[in-house]
DNA sequence: AGCGCATTTATTGTATACAATATAGTTGAC
DNA sequence: GTCAACTATATTGTATACAATAAATGCGCT
């Protein structure tokens, strides 16, 4: 009855990805995710068109969906993107955050710090992504916005899963702290240089990839 | 029988768009479309599916697939986005662009001139797309690379009519040696400058694009 | 006449039925 | 015994049928 059901298909689908549900290159049989997930085969196929264009699933003729998992190499790729999009985001607001914005990054920089104090792992998760919209928030491009948004989306997994590394968090928060003063002190380029690296070191740790890309899979069970 | 008709639709409907068909706001009834294409509407709808990822139409519940054109506001912040990620591209390729890709790039320059002392608008559009394109590619960030030819095409129609104001071409052609200098001499803050001025320069000219949108209004017959 | 409500109509959302094709299994020949 | 071709089966692609909801129209009331 609503039409969103097609929308929430591939929310669901695409969640079951990032939780290692299916094999990489699985294919996605139609009769049976529609039969698990008690739609029709209609919806369904619309939630596949959805996901083939975020990259998720790749649609191939005649043969079905299959799961799309990224490889190392464009996962760096991906981060290497992401980290200019963000050091975009932060030279713009750079030179037009309130200062109600600026409280705001201060607070959820501060529940950051909450969250790793005790020692919890998923609330840091998501005060730092908080931290980091208002960011692509206050640059004030609406467009640049929502790309920023949905690379972060498409990253969260392997996000996630990095953030165990060892010493991460609290260097995670030491950068923080510099791109919160260069925020504040409107210093555009050294707020931008300061979260390129940010970002652009999660993708260059390549065992790190690796390992997450392992844990993925031997979570499947 | 060919998966792709989907697809194929909806390739369709983004060249109905482009081409001013359909009014902003307008809404694509189903069965008229449908009708109007000689395909059912469940393949209509995933071309829907698909259309609505990319941004070119809003799917409202249980009101239909609406079209939906940038306003200038959001031109220019797609343009301001476009012109990050194609000095990105430039920047990457002026560390590792090969010699072959480096007389590809002059030829395709080349074909640009040809196409202005022809007073061909056409051939020049494609060469000039041509000409941005190797520079993605030389990127050597296969992602960034889908990024930009995503933007660049979603940006296609507003650059066509854009290259109509006096004098523009001529300016281009300059902006375009000079990246291709810089590329050559491995400068790549100086290309990625060069490139970035070069793509921002077309969103940075609001009355263009008024004009632009006005143009394709009036097409519209 | 204008407004509000009920009924009708049109349109979207979903499921099922049918068609076409790819895959797998089986049989036969070499 | 292996390979190839044919048949059977399963799966995708498309169309149509049905259900649910929103828009439109007409009627009655104030």
């Amino acid at each position: 009855m609503d039409q969103r059901l097609s929308e929430r298909i591939a929310e669901n689908i695409e969640e079951m990805i990032f939780d290692g549900d299916f094999e990489d290159g699985e294919r996605l049989s139609e009769v049976q995710l529609a039969e698990k997930l008690n739609v029709s085969r209609t919806p369904l196929r619309e939630a596949f068109q959805r996901l083939s264009q975020t990259g998720l699933v790749e649609l191939v003729p005649r043969r079905g969906a299959f799961v799309r998992e990224p490889g190392p190499i464009e996962l760096s790729e991906m981060f290497e993107v992401m980290s200019v999009l963000e050091a975009t985001c932060c030279e713009l607001a750079a030179q037009r955050i309130s200062d109600e914005a600026l409280g705001e990054l201060e607070e959820a920089n501060q529940r950051c710090q909450e969250a790793i104090d005790a020692g919890q792992a998923d609330a840091y998760y998501l005060a730092n992504e908080r931290f980091h919209q208002i960011i692509y928030r206050q640059s004030g491009n609406g467009f640049l916005e929502k790309e920023a948004l949905r690379l972060q989306k498409r990253l969260r997994p392997f996000r996630r899963i990095q953030l165990r590394l060892r010493g991460r968090l609290q260097q995670s928060m030491a950068e923080h702290r510099v791109i919160l003063d260069a925020l504040g002190a409107a210093e555009s380029q050294t707020a931008a240089q300061a979260v390129k690296d940010h970002v652009a070191i999660q993708g260059d740790t390549f065992h790190a990839l690796l390992l997450a890309l392992r844990e993925k899979k031997s979570k499947r069970a």
